[in-house]
RNA sequence: GUGAGCGUAGCUCAGGGGUUAGAGCACUGGACUGUGGCUCCAGGGGUCGAGGGUUCGAAUCCCUCCGUUCACCCCA
């Protein structure tokens, strides 16, 4: 083998799914999209880039999303277009340019694809990532609420995904949001000397993000100060209250987490993080909130709406491993000999067209050799055609799984193995 | 953007100034002339990340760059 240096290389955090691991992804990716369905909502495909605005406005121009992790562009000439870091923005979009809001009023849509932000690869997280999302538009009730939580966790309990904990947090509104950060920042005044830089400046930029700081010192100074939750406004409390009620009802764990604070400015009252402690630093697996302010401030008609974002790869991160699949299907034709190769290039094109997965060699190895690249591959039969099944008009047929072979006539041989692999796959759909 | 760790075979890693750089797995072939898995044997495969420096001599020490990993930050 001669060392062969790649001339291109791909992007850094922009990893390539290779065929080893995207069983795991199409599995995910079935079982996530079935069990949305069941819960009422349909997909939505966007384009992955907008015109740069729609996230200075979605997203809120004072994030570290807007200000420095954006792949921006200009498009030949003036406009700049960005790929979306995020997908509540674009959905929120179409569904306003789309009027998605006369067609009744809840609107359940959700979004499977790649989004893009420019931050410094680590342990679950990517340049180039993969959120599984969904919103809900239009309607307030916690209830809504309450039934994306009791999706998420039945997807987390079917996928297998263990030792997840939902935190769960109310922010406020436009009414009571002002109260708290008013009391929050009398409290800070006299305690600025002993805040982390970072947090000084927070406390002029975005005073929320303090409550979530992991320096000692800061944590010291927000566990004495008032909390979001004692704040809240009338409709909040019981939005807030009524969504628990809910939650015990459908018997769904969360706790509680004052300090859950979120990157984006658009949320309102909920909002939660699914997180599996066994990660490492990015430990969130689902986020989302409640966002009842977004869709008017983007120019539509006041609409409560409320959404989540699954990341894929942590999600996958997160799931047992699985070991190689001990599934035997298919039919490998080992042929010897130019004559031998032409008739089994027909019975393959024969079965492939009858629906089976078949494959023969084509680079001239032993037998032997197209043996072991047939138990390699898990093919469940192995049809030997050499010069002596060519003399006899038959295929000497091999059952990998059982170690058994006969001789079988040639006209018979791919209605015998369709047969057999049709009663092989029924078999293996039973458990 | 900041900090730390690590770059030796396709993969996981030994070797830490002294001939020609190693192991396991994987790959190819043989034992078994046309039969997979198990076993044994053999073989191919390396600019020791790149460039510069120190030295009689560098995979090994020093510098720079690149890549990568983890963490901060932030989020999925």
């Amino acid at each position: 083998m001669r060392k062969v240096r790649p001339v291109i290389r791909g992007v850094r955090g922009a990893p390539d799914i290779l065929p080893a691991q995207v069983g795991r992804w199409q599995r995910v990716e079935v079982e996530t999209r079935r069990i949305l369905k069941n819960y009422g909502y349909q997909e939505i495909r966007t384009p992955v880039f907008e015109r740069t605005e729609l996230f200075v406005r979605g997203i809120g121009g004072g994030t570290d999303i807007v200000e420095k992790q954006m792949y921006s562009f200009e498009d030949r000439g003036h406009e700049s277009l960005t790929l979306r870091p995020e997908g509540t923005a674009p959905v929120i979009r179409a569904y306003l340019e789309h009027r998605l809001f006369t067609k009744g009023d809840l609107c359940k849509v959700y979004y499977i694809g790649p989004m893009f932000r420019h931050e410094r690869p680590q342990a679950g997280r990517f340049r180039q990532f993969h959120q599984i999302g969904a919103e809900a538009l239009g309607v307030g009730d916690p209830a809504v609420d309450a039934e994306m939580l009791d999706l998420l966790s039945h997807l987390f309990a079917t996928l297998g995904v263990d030792g997840w904990q939902l935190h769960l947090n109310s922010i406020g509104d436009d009414a009571c949001r002002p109260v708290f950060l008013d009391r929050f920042t009398r409290y800070m005044a006299g305690k600025v000397e002993r805040l982390c830089p970072d947090c000084r400046v927070r406390l002029k930029r975005n005073p929320l993000r303090i409550l979530d700081c992991k320096v000692e010192g800061c944590r010291r100074i927000v566990a004495r100060a008032p909390s979001p939750l004692e704040s809240l406004c009338e409709d909040c409390e019981v939005h807030f209250r009524r969504l628990q009620e809910l939650l015990q009802l459908l018997k769904i764990d969360y706790s509680v987490n004052e300090r859950l604070v979120r990157g984006l400015d658009y949320y309102t009252r909920t909002t939660f993080e699914f997180v599996n402690p066994g990660l490492g630093a990015q430990n969130a697996i689902a986020g989302g909130g409640r966002y009842d302010l977004l869709v008017g401030e983007m120019g539509g008609p006041p609409t409560p709406g409320i959404g989540f974002a699954i990341g894929v790869e942590r999600l996958l991160l997160s799931l047992p491993r699985e070991g190689p699949s001990e599934e035997w299907v298919g039919v490998f034709a080992a042929t010897l000999g130019k004559e031998a190769f032409e008739l089994g290039l027909r019975i393959v094109q024969d079965l492939r067209r009858q629906g089976l997965r078949a494959t023969l060699d084509m680079e001239g190895r032993s037998l032997k050799s197209q043996m072991r690249l047939a138990h390699k591959e898990r093919y469940r039969y192995t049809l030997i055609l050499g010069d002596e099944e060519l003399k006899a008009g038959v295929a000497t047929m091999k059952d990998m799984a059982q170690g058994v072979q006969e001789r079988v006539p040639l006209q018979e041989v791919v209605h015998r193995l369709v047969r057999h692999e049709s009663r092989g796959k029924a078999q293996a759909g039973r458990d």
